[in-house]
DNA sequence: AAAGTAACGGAAAGCGCTTTCGGAAAGCGT
DNA sequence: ACGCTTTCCGAAAGCGCTTTCCGTTACTTT
């Protein structure tokens, strides 16, 4: 080590981390630094980690399963104001994925083996046992895009019933009537909440829902889903179609041009998310964003206390979501 | 430690490796996994990792920049085929992405500060100083989807002057003449292999190259570029764009919807990546997918051999993409 | 039954750092 | 010039593991 090039040893140390308590003569200080630069001298993360009982790095974990959640574009933006913000706060990033880690037990073992000081968690499903191991085992972790009653896990989410409710409130307010909800499955964490605000709005604006109209993903049958809707005869045909994603509202706007059908003018389709492919649709698809930096900020300043200390576990965050009017909403061409 | 549960101590550690070497009475062993189980110890990684010198973990490294690589849907997938490698070979992932490190220096402390074993950079510009001081101080690395002339670097790429041809060849022959190349900024280092693959194909079928049609992308005016060539004199207009990436492609498909040409009647359009949007496009776009799985296995192969064995560095690997013929081209409707 | 061999597990060194503690040197007052 | 405070730095104890090296004990072998 650099020890022997100056003439000290632990001072290293202390020069080297500008120790606040330890107070070293500058000219000490120069040495040292010139030593460490001149051997190329690097600090093991490692070893100070098992001092320190901290490494800087905060865990990112996504659910195993067939689909890989990676190339959906969605989380690409989620992990992107993450990563964002890790390294803002000085933290590294590591990612948990795969398929080999069988039971809540092992992936725990892995979670906990002081390789990060938290986790991230996302897209987790409802019934996953871990958030509730991780929690009973006092792991400092923040669920982003999700809520659970547990009053001890904290969550960062959208305000999804709000964000959906002035979704369809603009749809109101430029004209539609008969406004389509399109839904994901249901078992996923939003789409109850987003269902809720779309209800909701048509409620207050006394617009009866049609239950025809509100219908769930089927896999495999969404282009036949969609192109009932459209055959539907014109007075129950929806003049626009909310969907509870992007990618099912990108899927609608295909079906719809192949059934010759012009968007905006003879449908309206706006989706949830704006998750980078919303922009480039043809035409630009109106979408609610979510505010993906304040997302990625907001849970790893959770997580960074939850580190310092456990107890400050168990926040829970809603974003607000903006709506994103461009080219794929219009007003119905004929009002009913 | 779960040494006083039973009653030994290092012998927890044999245990629970399964040491090769040592020996243990099965009645031992027994005892001690309960006690772990029982007393849910959870064996550090760090102190593990300081000791064996390896933390069973890669590295991904990303250039810094104004826009974040993350989101791009082509990072996504070759960052997936990456994830899914490194977890076949039981290696965890730690990403290197930001804006706060500012010169080659800093990041080099940051990369080898024994947190990962080796390091896998994808997106790194010609001129990046970052690969040249990273071999210089014998690090482990491949780079993915790139090249370099330094004979220590190893690098894993598609072959893009065959890919290249091969999708020219394939637009030719379904009887195309007249065959632009968009291409993205030339600086990009897959931009000349692929042009060169356009190029050769060209001469093979005996076809002159007119200038014209080889066009570079210029930030903001990509759509003029486009619609400028749409509206050329028909016996000089391309009946066919091959684009060397897929997210140019699909701003010419939209572009060319909004010119009143139809795809692939009017006009064939051809991507290169199948980047997970390509796809979703309409029509679905036909293009040159890269093997991403294979990548990323091919990768962290070689980054295991290095890190196991620092002189099997400086291999390169030119993997070979695949056609995949989708809706966006067809043969030319007025054939020359 | 004595000696040799094999199977097992404990003791201890050390990985490369941080940090507390105390001693040495220097500065201060009288 | 003597004692006291202050400033600075070195010594050393660990952090939680792995691993080598031996000492036991048990089992063979002649």
């Amino acid at each position: 080590m650099a020890a022997r090039a100056g003439v000290s040893l632990g001072t290293v140390s202390k020069v080297l981390n500008e120790s606040a308590t330890a107070q070293i003569a500058s000219g000490t200080r120069d040495r040292v630094r010139r030593a460490a630069t001149d051997l190329g001298y690097h600090p093991s993360a490692v070893a100070r980690a098992l001092v320190r009982k901290q490494m800087d790095t905060i865990g990112i974990v996504l659910p195993r399963g067939t689909a890989s959640p990676v190339r959906h574009p969605f989380f690409a933006s989620l992990f992107d104001g993450v990563l964002q913000a890790a390294a803002a706060h000085h933290q590294n990033t590591t990612i948990f994925t795969g398929v080999q880690w069988q039971d809540a037990e092992h992936s725990l073992r892995l979670y906990r083996d002081g390789r990060c000081d938290g986790l991230i968690l996302f897209f987790q499903l409802p019934e996953s046992d871990i958030v509730t191991s991780l929690t009973e085992v006092q792991m400092p972790l923040v669920l982003v895009d999700d809520v659970r009653d547990d009053p001890r896990v904290t969550c960062v989410d959208v305000d999804n019933v709000r964000a959906a409710r002035e979704m369809t409130e603009y749809l109101i307010g430029i004209g539609h009537q008969r406004i389509a909800l399109f839904c994901e499955a249901p078992f996923l964490n939003y789409v109850g909440p987003r269902r809720e605000g779309y209800l909701q709005a048509m409620q207050i604006a006394g617009i009866p829902v049609n239950s025809d109209l509100v219908l769930y993903e089927k896999f495999g049958q969404i282009e036949e889903q969609i192109s009932h809707l459209l055959t539907l005869p014109a007075e129950r045909r929806p003049t626009a179609i909310f969907c509870t994603g992007d990618s099912l509202a990108s899927v609608v706007l295909q079906t719809a041009a192949r059934c010759g059908l012009s968007i905006p003018h003879d449908l309206s389709v706006a989706g949830f998310n704006d998750d980078g492919t919303a922009e480039r649709q043809y035409p630009p698809l109106t979408t609610m964003r979510q505010p993906y930096e304040q997302i990625g900020e907001c849970a790893v300043t959770l997580l960074l206390e939850q580190i310092q200390n456990i107890s400050a576990r168990g926040q829970r965050r809603f974003l607000t979501a903006d709506l994103l009017a461009r080219g794929s909403t219009a007003p119905p061409s004929h009002p009913s």
